[in-house]
DNA sequence: GATACAATAGACCAACCGTTCTGTTTATTC
DNA sequence: GAATAAACAGAACGGTTGGTCTATTGTATC
């Protein structure tokens, strides 16, 4: 599947990217980081635009994936796993590598709705709506897919503050809110 | 201050920036956009990056003001006008031209926080914080500092998120969380 | 050792970028 | 009507971009 030219090439270009932004980065920063040669970039991608796409199908599933063995290693009561969500970004956000989100850069730099990258954006929010909903479901809570995305949009929310004020002050608010949300939807079940 | 070909440019720059980003819009697009030669707008704003800083603080201050007398004109309430805002929001991303928040964009696409655009960027935050604050105080809310910065995070989910599902959805959900925690915050001060 | 394939360095391309310069036209003020 | 300054159109500039082509090198397999 991966020749190791081709993952390193993915490595380098993440870190680039999420850096210093996709317009920016020229291929040439890219391979010289990656000391690759242009053609493989070109055998293996195609084009700049496709090499983004697969930088965000590949960061998309590795962080998903990522999460969901960290919540589960928090706890195993879906409920707290949700708000653990929000302790992982707590931590992120306190490293000094973090430098926003990957998908919201993406999103901006290409507003063209149609276009590769913004598509692979989207289908990262969507398996972020997706989780959240899982575990809403898990938890037995009501209507777990408004409160899917409601939870989504509290760590979007929390993510681009981040990006600004650069300090995990967000991740905590968030969490608070999403514990005020759980309660209540929670409550509102054995309500008359 | 504001002669009319400067605002023809601030007007046309705003525009094309909104809707195809920073970078991608070159300067040419905007001159033939205005109708204007290339030596007014680099006399009027000596380069591109201080015409898109322009942009940002006009289009903030801008912003800022028009949201204050459109919630003022829904209530007089200071609670009510809060959750104003996102009525407000909900409007906006209802119209066909919204295609996501500048602010936000401006901040992805100048990855370094010193430069000038991120800096304006930055400045808009702080003043949407302060607006929710000073809001907070208003409806003698405890803790209106805490409570104006998790509203702004809520508003910058909520601006986010409908970029990428392009529906109003957003701010119906966002304007139910503030009203949730507003709920809280006010009932917390009667409690034992 | 021959063949095949992948990866290399680097020249090369057309297009575009932001910026500067030149010379002309227009409008304002005395 | 002359003088001053602003705005004009558009050529030209140096630099960079994404992308292609070529010719060479290394490395397997048979």
């Amino acid at each position: 599947m991966g020749s190791p030219k081709r993952e390193k090439l993915l490595e380098c270009a993440r870190k680039l990217f999420e850096t210093e932004g996709f317009h920016t980065t020229g291929i040439d920063r890219i391979l010289e980081e990656a000391g690759v040669a242009k053609m493989t970039l070109y055998n293996n991608f195609g084009s700049k635009d496709m090499l983004i796409v697969a930088v965000l199908e590949q960061s998309s599933k590795e962080m998903i994936s990522r999460l969901k063995i960290m919540i589960s290693e928090l706890s195993n009561d879906p409920y707290e796993q949700i708000l653990g969500v929000f302790d992982v970004f707590s931590d992120w956000f306190s490293s000094t590598e973090f430098c926003g989100c990957m998908f919201q850069a993406a999103v901006a730099e290409f507003p063209d709705q149609d276009s590769k990258p913004a598509q692979a954006a989207k289908a990262h929010l969507e398996r972020m709506t997706t989780l959240f909903e899982g575990l809403c479901t898990n938890a037995e809570l009501p209507n777990p897919q408004k409160l899917g995305q409601m939870l989504a949009m509290l760590a979007s929310g929390s993510l681009c503050t981040a990006r600004q004020v650069r300090s995990k002050q967000p991740a905590l608010h968030a969490r608070e809110i999403a514990e005020i949300l759980l309660e209540r939807a929670c409550s509102s079940v054995h309500a008359p």
